[in-house]
DNA sequence: GGATTACTTTAAAACCATTCTAAACCGATT
DNA sequence: AATCGGTTTAGAATGGTTTTAAAGTAATCC
Protein backbone atom coordinates (compact mmCIF):
# COMPACT_ATOMS: atom_id res chain seq x y z
CA UNK A 1 0.00 0.00 0.00
CA UNK A 2 2.79 2.62 -1.03
CA UNK A 3 4.50 1.92 3.03
CA UNK A 4 7.76 0.45 3.45
CA UNK A 5 7.31 -3.33 4.13
CA UNK A 6 9.68 -3.05 7.60
CA UNK A 7 10.00 -5.86 9.89
CA UNK A 8 7.41 -4.70 12.29
CA UNK A 9 4.42 -3.69 9.68
CA UNK A 10 4.90 -6.91 8.28
CA UNK A 11 4.56 -8.82 11.66
CA UNK A 12 1.61 -6.51 12.03
CA UNK A 13 0.53 -6.75 8.97
CA UNK A 14 -0.04 -10.80 9.33
CA UNK A 15 -1.43 -10.50 12.60
CA UNK A 16 -3.88 -8.61 11.39
CA UNK A 17 -4.97 -9.97 8.07
CA UNK A 18 -4.23 -13.82 8.23
CA UNK A 19 -7.48 -14.90 9.21
CA UNK A 20 -11.07 -14.15 9.46
CA UNK A 21 -11.49 -10.32 10.01
CA UNK A 22 -10.81 -8.48 13.53
CA UNK A 23 -11.16 -5.47 15.96
CA UNK A 24 -7.73 -4.89 17.85
CA UNK A 25 -6.43 -2.29 19.87
CA UNK A 26 -2.50 -1.11 20.35
CA UNK A 27 -2.68 -2.88 23.47
CA UNK A 28 -3.55 -6.25 22.58
CA UNK A 29 -2.22 -6.10 19.50
CA UNK A 30 1.50 -6.19 21.72
CA UNK A 31 0.13 -9.03 24.21
CA UNK A 32 -0.51 -10.69 20.65
CA UNK A 33 3.11 -9.60 19.27
CA UNK A 34 4.78 -10.94 22.46
CA UNK A 35 3.26 -14.17 22.38
CA UNK A 36 4.96 -14.90 19.49
CA UNK A 37 8.21 -14.09 20.94
CA UNK A 38 8.49 -10.65 19.44
CA UNK A 39 9.12 -7.07 21.28
CA UNK A 40 7.92 -4.00 19.99
CA UNK A 41 7.13 -0.76 21.57
CA UNK A 42 3.62 0.63 21.87
CA UNK A 43 4.79 3.75 19.81
CA UNK A 44 5.57 1.60 16.39
CA UNK A 45 1.99 -0.23 17.06
CA UNK A 46 0.33 2.79 17.36
CA UNK A 47 2.59 4.19 14.08
CA UNK A 48 1.42 1.50 12.13
CA UNK A 49 -1.92 1.13 12.72
CA UNK A 50 -2.70 4.61 11.86
CA UNK A 51 -1.02 4.28 9.03
CA UNK A 52 -2.38 1.06 7.56
CA UNK A 53 -5.51 3.42 8.30
CA UNK A 54 -4.29 6.02 6.41
CA UNK A 55 -3.78 3.57 3.64
CA UNK A 56 -7.28 2.20 4.09
CA UNK A 57 -6.18 -0.94 5.34
CA UNK A 58 -8.00 -1.00 8.13
CA UNK A 59 -11.16 1.42 9.96
CA UNK A 60 -11.09 3.31 12.74
CA UNK A 61 -14.00 2.48 15.33
CA UNK A 62 -15.75 4.47 17.71
CA UNK A 63 -13.46 4.33 20.75
CA UNK A 64 -15.19 2.30 23.69
CA UNK A 65 -13.96 2.70 27.08
CA UNK A 66 -11.27 4.80 26.30
CA UNK A 67 -9.40 2.49 23.76
CA UNK A 68 -9.08 3.25 20.35
CA UNK A 69 -10.29 -0.15 18.36
CA UNK A 70 -9.36 -1.14 14.63
CA UNK A 71 -11.37 -3.14 12.18
CA UNK A 72 -10.11 -5.11 9.69
CA UNK A 73 -13.69 -5.64 8.13
CA UNK A 74 -14.09 -2.67 5.76
CA UNK A 75 -17.28 -3.12 4.50
CA UNK A 76 -20.60 -1.07 5.98
CA UNK A 77 -21.25 -3.08 8.75
CA UNK A 78 -22.39 -2.77 12.57
CA UNK A 79 -21.51 -4.10 15.83
CA UNK A 80 -22.55 -5.41 19.15
CA UNK A 81 -20.77 -3.87 21.77
CA UNK A 82 -20.15 -5.99 24.96
CA UNK A 83 -20.38 -3.20 27.23
CA UNK A 84 -18.51 -5.61 30.05
CA UNK A 85 -15.01 -6.10 27.84
CA UNK A 86 -15.24 -3.77 25.22
CA UNK A 87 -15.33 -6.17 22.70
CA UNK A 88 -16.99 -5.82 19.41
CA UNK A 89 -18.47 -8.54 17.15
CA UNK A 90 -19.50 -7.72 13.96
CA UNK A 91 -23.24 -7.79 12.54
CA UNK A 92 -23.77 -8.27 8.81
CA UNK A 93 -25.68 -5.44 6.90
CA UNK A 94 -27.89 -7.26 6.28
CA UNK A 95 -29.26 -8.60 9.24
CA UNK A 96 -30.64 -4.62 9.61
CA UNK A 97 -32.46 -2.77 7.75
CA UNK A 98 -32.29 0.70 8.15
CA UNK A 99 -35.23 2.59 6.09
CA UNK A 100 -35.80 6.59 6.22
CA UNK A 101 -32.69 8.41 6.49
CA UNK A 102 -33.49 11.70 8.00
CA UNK A 103 -32.18 14.79 6.05
CA UNK A 104 -28.50 15.80 7.07
CA UNK A 105 -27.86 19.54 8.80
CA UNK A 106 -27.25 22.10 6.29
CA UNK A 107 -23.84 22.30 4.85
CA UNK A 108 -23.24 18.87 5.95
CA UNK A 109 -22.34 16.09 4.25
CA UNK A 110 -22.18 12.19 5.20
CA UNK A 111 -19.34 10.15 5.59
CA UNK A 112 -20.66 6.95 7.07
CA UNK A 113 -22.96 5.18 9.65
CA UNK A 114 -22.88 2.53 12.06
CA UNK A 115 -25.63 1.06 14.29
CA UNK A 116 -23.97 -0.15 18.18
CA UNK A 117 -26.18 -2.65 19.83
CA UNK A 118 -25.26 -2.70 23.78
CA UNK A 119 -25.10 -5.97 25.32
CA UNK A 120 -23.64 -7.21 28.25
CA UNK A 121 -23.95 -11.26 29.41
CA UNK A 122 -26.93 -12.48 31.06
CA UNK A 123 -27.13 -13.26 34.67
CA UNK B 1 -33.18 12.47 42.99
CA UNK B 2 -32.26 12.11 46.44
CA UNK B 3 -29.12 13.71 46.07
CA UNK B 4 -28.07 16.24 48.05
CA UNK B 5 -29.28 20.07 46.43
CA UNK B 6 -25.44 21.45 47.18
CA UNK B 7 -24.54 24.66 45.34
CA UNK B 8 -22.41 23.16 42.41
CA UNK B 9 -25.30 20.72 41.91
CA UNK B 10 -27.71 23.35 41.67
CA UNK B 11 -25.45 25.37 39.09
CA UNK B 12 -24.92 22.10 37.16
CA UNK B 13 -28.58 21.41 37.17
CA UNK B 14 -29.91 24.62 36.13
CA UNK B 15 -26.83 24.88 33.25
CA UNK B 16 -28.40 21.26 32.10
CA UNK B 17 -32.02 21.25 32.33
CA UNK B 18 -32.91 24.42 31.40
CA UNK B 19 -34.18 24.90 27.72
CA UNK B 20 -33.52 22.17 25.34
CA UNK B 21 -32.00 18.79 25.48
CA UNK B 22 -27.86 19.24 24.72
CA UNK B 23 -25.02 17.20 25.01
CA UNK B 24 -22.10 18.22 27.44
CA UNK B 25 -18.63 17.32 28.10
CA UNK B 26 -17.18 18.58 31.75
CA UNK B 27 -14.76 20.49 29.81
CA UNK B 28 -17.77 22.26 27.85
CA UNK B 29 -19.77 22.50 31.78
CA UNK B 30 -16.29 24.09 33.13
CA UNK B 31 -16.63 26.95 30.39
CA UNK B 32 -20.01 27.78 30.96
CA UNK B 33 -19.91 27.77 34.63
CA UNK B 34 -16.09 30.34 33.98
CA UNK B 35 -18.65 32.56 31.64
CA UNK B 36 -21.63 32.63 34.80
CA UNK B 37 -18.69 34.17 36.42
CA UNK B 38 -18.58 31.53 39.01
CA UNK B 39 -15.53 28.38 38.98
CA UNK B 40 -15.89 24.60 39.94
CA UNK B 41 -13.89 22.30 40.30
CA UNK B 42 -13.35 20.06 37.16
CA UNK B 43 -13.45 17.14 39.73
CA UNK B 44 -16.92 18.39 41.04
CA UNK B 45 -17.93 18.35 37.88
CA UNK B 46 -17.15 14.59 36.62
CA UNK B 47 -18.65 13.89 40.17
CA UNK B 48 -22.25 15.75 39.61
CA UNK B 49 -22.15 14.37 36.25
CA UNK B 50 -21.81 10.80 37.45
CA UNK B 51 -24.02 11.34 39.98
CA UNK B 52 -27.04 12.86 37.92
CA UNK B 53 -26.17 9.42 35.42
CA UNK B 54 -26.67 7.21 38.33
CA UNK B 55 -29.56 8.87 39.51
CA UNK B 56 -31.15 8.47 35.65
CA UNK B 57 -30.81 12.09 34.66
CA UNK B 58 -28.25 11.95 32.08
CA UNK B 59 -27.71 9.52 29.55
CA UNK B 60 -24.35 8.65 28.71
CA UNK B 61 -23.32 8.81 25.34
CA UNK B 62 -19.97 6.91 23.76
CA UNK B 63 -16.97 8.46 24.04
CA UNK B 64 -16.04 10.91 20.64
CA UNK B 65 -12.28 12.32 20.51
CA UNK B 66 -11.51 10.31 23.49
CA UNK B 67 -14.63 12.91 25.45
CA UNK B 68 -16.59 11.60 27.92
CA UNK B 69 -20.46 13.40 26.59
CA UNK B 70 -23.47 12.98 28.69
CA UNK B 71 -26.72 13.52 26.92
CA UNK B 72 -29.97 15.07 28.43
CA UNK B 73 -32.46 13.43 26.12
CA UNK B 74 -33.11 10.27 28.08
CA UNK B 75 -35.67 8.99 24.94
CA UNK B 76 -34.68 6.43 22.65
CA UNK B 77 -32.99 8.58 19.34
CA UNK B 78 -29.84 8.51 17.65
CA UNK B 79 -27.09 10.80 16.92
CA UNK B 80 -25.27 12.96 13.99
CA UNK B 81 -21.76 12.85 14.66
CA UNK B 82 -19.89 15.86 13.41
CA UNK B 83 -16.17 14.69 13.09
CA UNK B 84 -14.45 17.79 13.17
CA UNK B 85 -16.08 19.23 16.07
CA UNK B 86 -16.85 15.99 18.25
CA UNK B 87 -20.52 18.10 18.53
CA UNK B 88 -23.63 15.43 18.56
CA UNK B 89 -27.04 16.47 17.05
CA UNK B 90 -30.26 14.54 17.86
CA UNK B 91 -32.19 12.88 15.27
CA UNK B 92 -35.57 11.83 16.30
CA UNK B 93 -36.42 7.98 16.60
CA UNK B 94 -39.26 8.62 13.94
CA UNK B 95 -36.81 9.77 11.51
CA UNK B 96 -35.01 6.70 11.50
CA UNK B 97 -36.62 2.82 10.86
CA UNK B 98 -34.79 0.36 11.94
CA UNK B 99 -35.88 -3.45 11.04
CA UNK B 100 -34.99 -6.95 11.40
CA UNK B 101 -33.02 -6.88 14.22
CA UNK B 102 -30.00 -10.03 14.29
CA UNK B 103 -30.37 -11.92 17.12
CA UNK B 104 -28.05 -11.25 20.07
CA UNK B 105 -24.82 -13.98 20.79
CA UNK B 106 -26.06 -16.31 22.89
CA UNK B 107 -26.08 -15.66 26.38
CA UNK B 108 -26.21 -11.99 26.05
CA UNK B 109 -29.27 -9.52 26.43
CA UNK B 110 -29.39 -6.36 24.77
CA UNK B 111 -28.97 -2.94 26.12
CA UNK B 112 -29.31 -0.14 24.08
CA UNK B 113 -28.98 0.64 20.59
CA UNK B 114 -27.65 3.61 18.06
CA UNK B 115 -27.14 4.61 15.38
CA UNK B 116 -24.34 7.14 14.55
CA UNK B 117 -24.26 8.78 11.61
CA UNK B 118 -20.72 10.48 10.78
CA UNK B 119 -20.88 13.89 9.20
CA UNK B 120 -18.84 16.60 8.19
CA UNK B 121 -18.88 20.50 7.10
CA UNK B 122 -19.10 20.28 3.21
CA UNK B 123 -16.32 22.45 1.64
C1' DG C 1 29.18 -3.02 -2.83
C1' DG C 2 29.58 1.56 -0.06
C1' DA C 3 27.90 6.13 0.88
C1' DT C 4 24.02 9.10 1.23
C1' DT C 5 19.39 10.19 2.17
C1' DA C 6 14.83 9.59 3.87
C1' DC C 7 11.95 7.15 6.49
C1' DT C 8 11.26 4.04 10.92
C1' DT C 9 11.71 2.38 15.33
C1' DT C 10 12.54 3.07 20.02
C1' DA C 11 12.64 4.36 25.00
C1' DA C 12 11.49 7.85 27.57
C1' DA C 13 9.15 11.96 28.34
C1' DA C 14 5.07 14.62 27.52
C1' DC C 15 0.09 14.93 27.09
C1' DC C 16 -4.48 15.13 28.55
C1' DA C 17 -9.02 13.52 29.95
C1' DT C 18 -10.38 11.36 33.87
C1' DT C 19 -10.06 9.49 38.59
C1' DC C 20 -8.21 9.31 43.18
C1' DT C 21 -6.70 11.21 47.64
C1' DA C 22 -6.78 13.42 51.76
C1' DA C 23 -7.89 17.61 53.79
C1' DA C 24 -11.07 21.27 54.23
C1' DC C 25 -15.90 22.31 53.94
C1' DC C 26 -20.71 22.43 54.44
C1' DG C 27 -25.65 20.83 55.92
C1' DA C 28 -28.34 18.45 58.65
C1' DT C 29 -29.36 16.50 63.21
C1' DT C 30 -29.03 16.27 67.87
C1' DA D 1 -22.98 24.81 69.56
C1' DA D 2 -21.05 20.08 68.65
C1' DT D 3 -21.07 16.34 65.78
C1' DC D 4 -21.43 13.44 61.84
C1' DG D 5 -21.74 12.23 57.04
C1' DG D 6 -21.74 13.48 52.66
C1' DT D 7 -19.32 17.08 49.36
C1' DT D 8 -15.92 19.98 47.30
C1' DT D 9 -11.32 20.93 46.25
C1' DA D 10 -6.42 21.23 44.71
C1' DG D 11 -3.15 18.50 43.53
C1' DA D 12 -1.32 14.07 42.58
C1' DA D 13 -1.97 9.79 40.19
C1' DT D 14 -3.55 6.99 36.22
C1' DG D 15 -3.57 5.20 31.77
C1' DG D 16 -4.13 5.33 26.88
C1' DT D 17 -2.04 7.87 23.29
C1' DT D 18 1.35 11.06 21.15
C1' DT D 19 5.66 13.40 20.81
C1' DT D 20 10.70 13.75 20.92
C1' DA D 21 15.24 13.03 19.74
C1' DA D 22 18.48 9.60 18.94
C1' DA D 23 19.69 5.30 16.92
C1' DG D 24 18.45 2.06 13.28
C1' DT D 25 17.06 0.45 8.68
C1' DA D 26 15.34 0.53 3.88
C1' DA D 27 15.86 2.69 -0.59
C1' DT D 28 18.62 5.28 -3.94
C1' DC D 29 22.60 6.65 -6.21
C1' DC D 30 27.07 6.03 -7.69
Amino acid sequence: AGLRPTKQRICVGRLLFTGKHQHVSADRLQLQIRELGHKMALATIYNCLHQFHKAGLLKKVNAVNDVIMFDTNLSYHHHFLNVDTGELTDINKEAVSIAGLPSLPDGFEALSMELTIRVKPQI
